[in-house]
DNA sequence: ACAAAAGTGTTTTTTATACACCCATGC
DNA sequence: GCATGGGTGTATAAAAAACACTTTTGT
């Protein structure tokens, strides 16, 4: 955006060189349909420029008297009512030129992203929809072309949740509230693949550990025998806290 | 500061709660002194205010048409003069009011820092000391109180080696070129504490995965049978790379 | 000769992996 | 009754943990 006119001279304060930057939040926010064992992102459809119409990461720029983390919030609620939520901060983007409106000339704001991974329930959040801009689960196979970095950030958040799922539980922040072991299961090869491990051992090992409740109901999805119905036990985990897991 | 004028009003592009900000790099910068068996981090006395006179880790303000790790390499290149060299990001904190060059009403810059951590060889880094202000390695059980919020981004740091220890390659960053076996256990027990394996155990694990060249060459210190030096093969390690790995 | 540091080997315990098999349901 | 998904058990291999012992130096 060349014709965009210099906003302000540089204060005698600053050292000429020192560049000005607005500061985005990005929020890669995954969540997993047990049902059809798909592992989805959310997006959004840009509704203004740069990269109008084209789809995106849910994001925004920060605001005076806002924290980082304060701005992830609130795109996030913006976008989705979600009950439970699990929120951290992912990695910060900041190389000039990654954004179209920083000024080909070196004066004016440099853009720098700080993004941020958050794992939703699939069937308690309830997305926003304003009417006019488009929001929307996308599996992680068919995501398209992004706008902006944002489909290396995604794989970045993508990278992240494989990771976070091999010694930390989150994989109950993604899960609903009660689930059969098989839906843990599932969710554990649509993440990192399959054969990552037996079937048979990884429940054993899940259940060695003792923060998996059984609640005794039971729920049987067409043919085959009824499985029961976990809960995390989350008094239970706390031994584990801090210290190295292995879940897989 | 609320003395300091307001350097500029909001363009009309801008929604007028956009806040601005200049965005910093700071540097935790480990080294191992293999000889003392000691956890380092380079430390700067600050020769300008806010915290003069104070304790901080080595950072700079981002500059025009410099990426941030672009910012990060000039901090470290203008304290140290090192021939290896490891860095990586590690966390962003930008809430309001953590740095008092903000000005106390909701005008004016933001201070946003992106930390990035680093790992260099004590006996090839050299210092470049300036004249006046201070630089100096400080072992890390003796780390005064520093400027701004640098005593947690340091204790993120430490917690980011710790676990880079278990499973990545990243002591042969720390170690001198040749080493001997001990020098990496040593190593391992000071950043990780005692205890956290046998020596006889961790020394076959380490030799069984072959990475480590044997270079014959023997080393006495006192008393005792001379050591082997090794040195890290970095070709036959390649085939763990991006593959899970333990080092504990 | 003996203490100190380096290096080797053996035993035991624990955990991972691979399967084989039984159970309860829908159709 | 048999296919289907759920659940249990066992046999084997591999790795972790514990520890006893040998080797080579300085003093």
């Amino acid at each position: 955006m060349p014709g965009r006119a210099p906003k302000k001279a540089h204060s005698v304060a600053d050292s000429p060189t020192l560049a000005d930057f607005k500061v985005g939040v990005d929020n890669v926010i995954f969540s997993v349909d047990t049902e059809q064992n798909r592992l989805l992102v959310l997006l959004v459809m840009r509704d203004e420029p740069p990269f109008l119409g084209q789809w995106s990461l849910p994001g925004t720029l920060v605001q005076q008297g806002e924290s980082l983390e304060d701005a992830a919030y609130r795109i996030l609620a913006e976008k989705i009512r979600a009950n439970n939520l699990y929120l951290e901060q992912l990695y910060t983007f900041g190389g000039p030129q990654r954004d179209p409106r920083e000024s080909a000339d070196s004066y004016g704001d440099r853009y720098l992203a700080v993004s941020y991974f958050a794992l939703v329930r699939f069937a308690e959040a309830e997305l926003i929809a304003d009417g006019v801009s488009g929001i929307a689960w996308y599996p992680l196979s068919q995501v398209p072309v992004l706008a902006f970095d944002h489909n290396q950030v995604l794989e970045y958040g993508h990278r992240r949740l494989r990771n976070k799922l091999e010694y930390s539980p989150v994989a109950f922040e993604v899960l609903p509230e009660l689930f059969t072991l098989s839906d843990l299961y599932q969710l554990y090869t649509t993440v990192l693949g399959d054969n990552f491990s037996d079937y048979s051992n990884f429940r054993s090992r899940l259940l060695k550990l003792g923060f998996l409740a059984d609640t005794r109901v039971k729920v049987s999805r067409g043919a085959g025998r009824p499985a029961s119905l976990y809960r995390f036990d989350a008094e239970a985990f706390a031994p584990y806290k801090d210290k190295p897991m292995v879940f897989i």
